[in-house]
DNA sequence: TGAATAGTGTCTGTTAGACATTATCCA
DNA sequence: TGGATAATGTCTAACAGACACTATTCA
């Protein structure tokens, strides 16, 4: 068996479902096709592994949203893969989902400046017939991230560095998708080791009382903390 | 761009964690190469991506596991992707990890048949210094193992159809490596829908009280049945 | 002071874990 | 009958969820 008889035609490539949250509901950043196929039509963005360039789908998946997005620092985890002679009108192909969650500042920041194409926010429960199998895809990342978030700190990084927990609290709310009652969200926020207080600075909305803002702990920027028996 | 061009000598394959459980612990079957690289050496079963006989990356590990050991319906999930220029001497390479539960009956009772090679089952804790990237493939594997069996009744699987509760209960206790009191689990496992009596059918070993037979579920058979508050 | 949100205190039903007890088999 | 395992019952501390309450800001 040679090595090319192997694999003779087989497109290997990343998607990325880029998740934000936005008017409390979670979206997906879809790009416009500027080739064939499905030239013009709202994708997710993604590309081919390029060998020379990347030194693991990793990088894959950091080059394209830098490309695409310019941005740079994304919380990024490893979806599935996808794969089928029929996934792909190019043939046969094996792409690696991933899922990448920002603020939208940080998304709204970075749109323009690479000018890369159009970008839209959709709701992830409006999504549907996208080219590929993007739509299942989409599907499976906002139900890894909703399942996630039941008992992990990982959709804290869909706010920016600083936030209330108010704030925190929308976001658990509006992921999850059922209400979760303020006061005992906030007691097991703060019984785990997950906040700082960033001292002295408040948030100021309106005309009511300001909040107190809070960080991640650097330890929990880069690495989720689990909880044993969930945060909602 | 031309599609040559965007993957010029990319490796797609699939590597496999086959775990059993042996003398109560948990083992991983490694098979002897049969050629370069490394021939001679023990490694995880895997293969590369036919294109023209599989229809997605789980065909594969089915084709690869059906041919090495005969085993045709273990339960099966995709772990996730090893990449990159240096894990494979041949190339870049794109690994599609999955991990593999089966009883050991079972992989006793196929191993002989197809005689492709020899097979050894290794304690994961033991293992080291395989191959390629195998060690850090077969340490994801025990550890998303050991963490699906704390909240789902996964280790199941790594059991005969019909077992008593004690089976099941050390099944666990090997698994999550840590012992777990005995009529709390009766009591957890029985308070959910995961098990049916095999009415009538007994276990019978030694001298001692005989216990009941238990089988899952139908529904539980192909889909894991996931507890909000922990098995153990 | 009233409206609005920030933040705290308390009660209660549920459950995990520890452990005692009973049941059933066979030599 | 005694030894071994199977299976059930009971107690307690911890905790999730519900909700009442206080605090602080600005118009």
């Amino acid at each position: 068996m040679s090595l090319v008889d192997s694999r003779p035609n087989l497109l290997a490539m990343v998607d990325v479902v880029l998740l934000t949250l936005k008017d409390q509901r979670l979206h997906v950043a879809l790009f416009q096709r500027d080739r064939e196929p499905f030239a013009g039509r709202w994708t997710l963005p993604g590309g081919f592994v390029h060998e020379d360039e990347d030194d693991s789908v990793a990088d894959t998946v950091m080059r394209v949203l830098r490309q695409k997005t310019g941005i740079v620092h994304p919380w990024l985890e490893q979806l599935c893969v996808f794969s089928g002679p029929n996934r792909d009108p190019r043939g046969w192909s094996l792409s690696v989902a991933h899922f990448a969650l920002v603020p939208l500042v940080e998304l709204q920041a970075s749109q323009d400046p690479c000018g890369s194409g159009a970008m839209r926010l959709v709701d992830v429960a409006e999504v549907k017939s996208l080219p590929f199998d993007h739509d299942r895809i989409v599907a499976e990342a906002a139900e890894r991230v909703r399942s996630k978030s039941s008992y992990s700190s990982i959709a804290a990084h869909l706010l920016p560095d600083e936030f209330t927990i108010s704030q925190l609290h929308g976001v658990y709310q509006a992921v999850v998708g059922q209400e979760i009652n303020m006061a005992n969200f906030r007691r097991k926020i703060s019984e785990m080791p997950l906040l700082e207080e960033v001292k002295g600075k408040v948030h100021h909305e309106g005309r009511m009382k300001p909040a107190q803002l809070f960080r991640l702990r650097p330890e929990y920027r880069r690495q989720l903390l689990v909880r044993q028996r969930g945060l909602a």
